[in-house]
Parts: C-alpha cells; sequence; structure tokens
RNA sequence: GGCGCCGUGGCGGAGUGGUUACGCAGAGGUCUGCAAAACCUUGUACACCGGUUCAAGUCCGGUCGGUGCCUCCA
C-alpha cells in the first residue's frame, strides 16, 4: 500500500515500525461549536485510511485529540456561562460539543469504536504535558516567561535539529511576516506557547517549573505531542490533519517531540488532506457558505449523501461542494441501496452466475488496487458505482453479492451490507399487485403501486417479474 | 514577498504518454397497460501559447485564471 507523505513528498509504501501494527494519530476538533462540513469530510478521509490499512491486512490502532481547552472554548464557555466556575463552564461546553461531534461521525459513517478518544484536559494527558515541558525545559529547549513557558527554535536548531521538516520553513519566513509579537514575552518572534499562565476568569491547573509557580493551561500543540505518544507510542507510524495543520501545528509537535530524543523522527508518515470548497470558495461565515451536517439534513439529504460527496473526489485534491453535486451523490446513494437491495430478491438473479462472479471479483481487485494507490476513492467507488448499474441488465449473484457487500461496507462504510429486506405485508402487496396485472385489473393494480409507494417502497416491472427498491 | 496546490464535457470527478474512468443530470429512440427500470443513440472535455516525442489531458517552459498556508483554522 503507497501513501503520499508529506515528509518526503513522495509516494511511500506503508511498512508497520512494530510487526504489522499500523498506528494511526488524527488532530481532532477544537470542541467548541458543530463542526462543520470541511472539518468532517478530513475525518472522512482518515476514517477511510484506517479502512484501507485494515483492509491491507494491518492491524491498526488509532488515536484522536479533543482540543478541549484553548481561547475559543475558554471564551465561549465564559459567554455561554458566565456564573459558572471557569472549569464546570468549560466542562459543561466542552462535552456538549463532543456529544454533538460524536453523533455527526456516527451519522456520516466514520467508525468510533476502534479508536480511542483522547481530551487535552485528561488529568493523564495534562500530568504529561507537565512533563514534558519540565524536561524540554531542563535539556534547554524552553524558557520561562511572564506570560507563560515558549519552546525555543534557535536552541533546537542549535541541537542540529531541522525545524520546518513538512514545510521548508527558513528563519527568513518565520520572522519577516509574522505580526509584531509586542504583546508576547517570548525571546523570539518563532516561538511558541508550551504552557500560558493563568489570565483572569480562565480555568488552570497548577503547574511548577524551576521554582516558578505557573498556574496556567497548557498550549495547542504540545497537546498532540503528548497524547500521540501516550496513545500510540513514539515514533509512531502516521499522522494525519489537514493541510492547514503542515504549518504551524504539526511542524511544533515534531520539534517538541524530537527535541530530546535521537530520533528526529515523530511519525513515518504525515498525510495532510486538502480543504473542501463551497462552490469554488473556502468557507467563511460572512460568504454564507458556512455549512454544517445539520444544514445538510435539514434540506432533506442523507448525511451519508455527503460521505459519498466526500469519497468521489481524491483526499489530496480540494473537492468542490455544491447542492447540486450532493444531488448526484444522494442519487447516487440510492441507486446503490436498491442494488444491496436485489440481495434479497430471487428475480434479481443472473441466468449467468459465472460471469456475474468474474466480474465481482476484477471489480473487487480494482478496488483494492485503487485503494492501495493512495487512497484513490474516487476510483474505487466509481467501480462500485459502475457494478450497481450493470446489475439490473446483467442480474446479481446473491450470495456473491452479499460477500461484496460486506467487503465494500469495510472499505467505504456506506453501510449496504445489513439492509433488511421488506416486510412480509409488503411482499404479499406486490404478489397481488401481479395477480391484479396478470388478470389485467390495472386500476387495483396502479392502487396497490400507490399504496406500496406511500410504504416507500418502489416497483419496477422486469422481464423475469416485479422488483423493489427503497425510495 | 516566501512556500504550495489547482485549472478535464451541464454539474461533480478519476486519469501510470498511445484503447470508454465513473457518477449525476439532459436530448432522441426501443420496450411497456401506464409508470419505473432497462437497452440503443447522442452531446466536437481536457485554460491559453510554445517545446519534447512516432504519439501529450498526461512530460518541459511560459502566459492567464483560481485557490491555500505563512496569525487561530480540517
Amino acid at each position: 500500500m503507497k501513501l503520499y507523505n508529506t515528509l518526503t513528498r513522495k509516494l511511500q509504501d506503508v511498512t508497520p515500525l512494530r510487526d504489522n501494527l499500523v498506528r494511526i494519530y488524527s488532530c481532532g476538533p477544537t470542541v467548541y461549536d458543530h463542526a462543520h462540513i470541511g472539518n468532517l469530510s478530513t475525518y472522512i478521509y482518515s476514517d477511510t485510511l484506517q479502512r484501507a490499512v485494515s483492509m491491507a491486512g494491518y492491524s491498526v490502532q488509532r488515536a484522536m485529540n479533543y482540543t478541549d481547552v484553548d481561547d475559543k472554548t475558554i471564551r465561549r464557555s465564559r459567554e455561554r456561562y458566565p456564573d459558572a466556575d471557569p472549569h464546570v463552564a468549560l466542562k459543561l461546553l466542552t462535552d456538549t460539543y463532543i456529544g454533538i461531534f460524536i453523533e455527526d461521525m456516527q451519522r456520516i459513517g466514520n467508525d468510533t469504536e476502534h479508536m480511542v478518544f483522547i481530551r487535552a484536559t485528561d488529568p493523564q494527558t495534562i500530568t504529561g504535558m507537565q512533563k514534558l515541558i519540565s524536561d524540554l525545559h531542563a535539556k534547554g529547549f524552553a524558557y520561562v516567561a511572564d506570560d507563560g513557558v515558549y519552546f525555543s527554535i534557535d536552541a533546537y536548531r542549535k541541537a542540529g535539529k531541522t525545524y520546518g521538516q513538512l514545510s521548508e520553513i527558513t528563519a527568513a519566513d518565520t520572522s519577516k511576516s509574522r505580526i509584531q509579537n509586542d504583546e508576547y514575552d517570548k525571546d523570539s518572534v518563532h516561538d511558541f506557547a508550551l504552557w500560558k499562565t493563568q489570565k483572569q476568569g480562565e480555568p488552570a491547573w497548577d503547574f511548577t517549573l524551576d521554582g516558578h509557580s505557573l498556574k496556567g493551561r497548557p498550549g495547542w500543540h504540545i497537546e498532540c505531542s503528548v497524547m500521540s505518544r501516550q496513545a500510540l507510542g513514539q515514533p509512531f507510524d502516521i499522522h494525519t490533519g489537514g493541510v492547514d495543520l503542515i504549518f504551524p501545528h504539526h511542524e511544533n509537535e515534531i520539534a517538541q517531540s524530537t527535541a530530546t530524543e535521537d530520533s528526529p523522527v515523530m511519525a513515518s508518515l504525515f498525510m495532510h488532506n486538502e480543504h473542501t470548497l463551497v462552490n469554488g470558495k473556502k468557507m467563511s461565515k460572512s460568504a454564507k457558505n458556512f455549512y454544517t451536517l445539520t444544514d445538510i439534513t435539514d434540506k432533506g439529504y442523507d448525511p451519508l449523501a455527503f460521505r459519498v460527496k466526500v469519497l468521489q473526489s481524491h483526499y489530496r485534491n480540494a473537492s468542490n461542494f455544491t447542492w447540486e453535486s450532493l444531488d448526484a451523490a444522494q442519487n447516487l446513494l440510492t441507486n446503490l441501496r436498491a442494488w444491496a437491495d436485489l440481495k434479497h430478491q430471487p428475480h434479481a438473479d443472473s441466468q449467468d452466475l459465472q460471469q456475474i462472479g468474474a466480474s465481482y471479483a476484477a471489480a473487487l481487485k480494482t478496488i483494492q488496487t485503487a485503494m492501495d494507490d493512495d487512497l484513490n476513492t474516487s476510483r474505487a467507488l466509481g467501480e462500485l458505482a459502475s457494478l450497481a448499474n450493470q446489475a439490473e441488465t446483467h442480474g446479481v449473484d446473491r450470495d456473491k453479492l452479499q460477500a461484496l457487500l460486506n467487503i465494500a461496507d469495510r472499505l467505504f462504510g456506506l453501510q449496504l451490507s445489513n439492509r433488511p429486506t421488506i416486510t412480509d405485508t409488503q411482499k404479499h402487496l406486490i404478489v397481488e399487485r401481479q395477480m391484479a396485472r396478470d388478470a389485467k385489473d390495472w386500476a387495483r393494480s396502479d392502487q396497490l403501486r400507490d399504496e406500496l409507494k406511500e410504504q416507500g417502497i418502489n416497483v419496477r416491472d422486469t422481464a423475469n417479474g416485479p422488483l423493489w427498491s427503497r425510495l
């Protein structure tokens, strides 16, 4: 299996560092609001990575963090719960949005079971961060200022390490274009905060470093360094996130995680997905093209139609979200479901099972090859769609179809394999309608068809007999 | 200014130099009690200009256009 590695800017074979196990860490959400569809597409891609790696024969260990303490979470928690204790307010707010996030993840078909979620405010994480900061400080990579503890990129470079493994950041870049640093107490403009001391009304954790009492909260980057190591060890195999995280977030993670280590490697492979655009533009509230999953479902779309839409493009290309493209995805999903439902219908059996079996095998091979080639979901899903579209012409092999759907679900998460059949009453209505047709009682047969339609069942008459699908 | 990405038919979107991606939508037709489905046909796709090559959407150079990061951001 080959994946594109941002570190090397090349396609690279996946070779687990430890046995047959691939350890994946994904930067998760800051839980201060609903996730938007761009966030969600990132998680669909990392979920797909997990599925493809597993399908390629590896064991997978996966972790994702919740950033549940930062400027935004704190600000909003104080707005929403002005009278509560800062810690309590923060927890109330972040608990709410973690709940919504998990719900969204499940609605779009992401696997949330085979993954460890870690909160930045977990006592274990806080302790771990303080320990790492102390360690960095002891070895000269961190210094204490009035408003917190900072990481020294100069010290890191003087230790012979490369800052900018992912983005080729030069000293000039980081100092020249950056805004004035008057309001911060750091030595050098490109240094970043490991720990921020408490401001009025903020939640804070006790921390003593080198005799300084530094009650406060962690910086953003240190969270991921610590949580990834605690959950997966270091180095681990694959680190994922959106392209915007390349700099500074992942650069800073690498610096923190490798400063006191012999090896400069935090993870073997960094994967970054391009952003989802809406009508060709980046989402923003002012442009009124900012959508959440609820905006989509309120318009009557299935959350899995959004998944289809995302999988129809490659993760390293910016995909363009339009309502028209979501229509197309919804229609495709409906067609895939109609195909899956054929497994319950003997009338759908092919006359030439051998040929059908061969086409399934060929499609599976194409799908597997496409997924192993840097997650070419567009190609892979196209193959499945094409198979589905041929089904009513060539028929299906119901046993092999079930097996195929099982595999498709493992890879795509579209929930095609476990669709139930219709009720006995509905089956009976279909038989009755056929009898009416045989008797040329068109009024009766049309009435029965309407009745089924009201129950969400569409009936089509084929040469072999009636086939049903859900609307 | 620095570092990137991208420009494919109505929409979305693959594409390892040489044969139809695929999906959705549209038009005409066949079939059908009607409907749906299916089947057949159909639309002069690769931003522009050069170059390399027997052959370029696919490689090289340039132009134009779009977009992202460099500050929190999936």
